[in-house]
DNA sequence: AGAATCATGTAAGGGGTTACATGATTCG
DNA sequence: CGAATCATGTAACCCCTTACATGATTCT
């Protein structure tokens, strides 16, 4: 099923410390308070993910003592992993899946770190999503499998929806 | 992320069964022929759900031995795993999420087994959809929270979607 | 002859979830 | 005073995917 590799929250961690560094617990209950209705992450999850990000560079962790806390270890974005982000933010999903999480998380960046490019970015997954409306509409199908029809027509319902649903997003300040 | 079990491919392998009885590999054949578009499944997977199935007493299994061919395992539905199977049929998926793999798989044996009661499970569906429709529409957003209405509008137009071509879904013979 | 199909599994590895461990502080 | 929050991790477990093992037949 999730050959193509499933979304990874990394880089929602990486626009978080756009702003400025954070610790993990922080980054923890600002992930939630943010994204929790869209993006689900566990504790254990998003420490394995920091100790991930920061062997590949894209952060890197200070450890800062407290009189009467435990320690606790300040992350700080590389500018590789500024780069990441920058890149990630850009990107349209090509999975139709896949824009429920990483485009709302998408937009969100936009929004919070008042970012240009915007629309390029949602014209980029309309095309995307409007190919795929296309290559669902030229996919044969047997003449009398209407099942196969229904599954098509139900794809191409979600996806115009998409489509519809990024127009108005635009246009909300 | 997925607290509640992810669905499962049992049923649809129940659902094959309720014709005849079959081996793991034709199964898996059936499977991927007739619902590769909306499900797909691996041959580990699947022999691991027969032995899962054949466990908890909704199938049972005969060797049948070949003379040329290597040894097959028939599979044969008892009555428990029929039960099972007409249960699963005529659950509505609660979550937006399984529609795609449940709701669409519930069709195709509807019209496989020319089943009776597709036009209660489609408005069962729907209930359920126009049911999140509204809890999303009562949920509450901050005053300003332009991002959190864009997250429900985008939610919202997922679940109209579904629900237009539910009713579309009876139409088709 | 080599590749694909038939036919069933086991084993290793990867990734995520839950539970556990620790220890101080603050809130009810 | 007990529970929740702060703060970070480790360990066990579960499940899935990929690769491997076997071995005959049929197609190219």
């Amino acid at each position: 099923m999730s050959r193509e590799a499933d979304v990874s929250p990394a880089p929602v961690l990486l626009g978080l410390l756009m702003s400025q560094p954070r610790h993990g617990y922080e980054l923890y209950q600002e992930f939630s308070r943010e994204l929790g209705r869209v993006w689900r992450i566990g504790l254990s999850k998003l420490y394995a993910q920091l100790k991930q990000l920061e062997a590949d560079g894209l952060v890197t962790a200070r450890a800062e003592l407290q009189a009467t806390r435990p320690l606790r270890k300040i992350y700080c974005l590389t500018s590789a992993g500024q780069e990441a982000f920058l890149d990630w933010l850009h990107q349209p999903s090509r999975h139709i899946r896949d824009i429920r999480l990483e485009f709302l998380a998408r937009l969100y960046f936009f929004r919070r770190l008042a970012m240009p490019g915007l629309e390029q970015l949602v014209a980029a997954q309309k095309a995307v999503c409007q190919a795929q409306v296309e290559a669902l509409a030229g996919s044969t199908v047997e003449g009398d499998d209407a099942f196969g029809r229904l599954v098509i027509e139900f794809r191409q319902g979600q996806l115009r929806a998409i489509i519809d649903w990024l127009d108005r997003c635009l246009e909300t300040p």
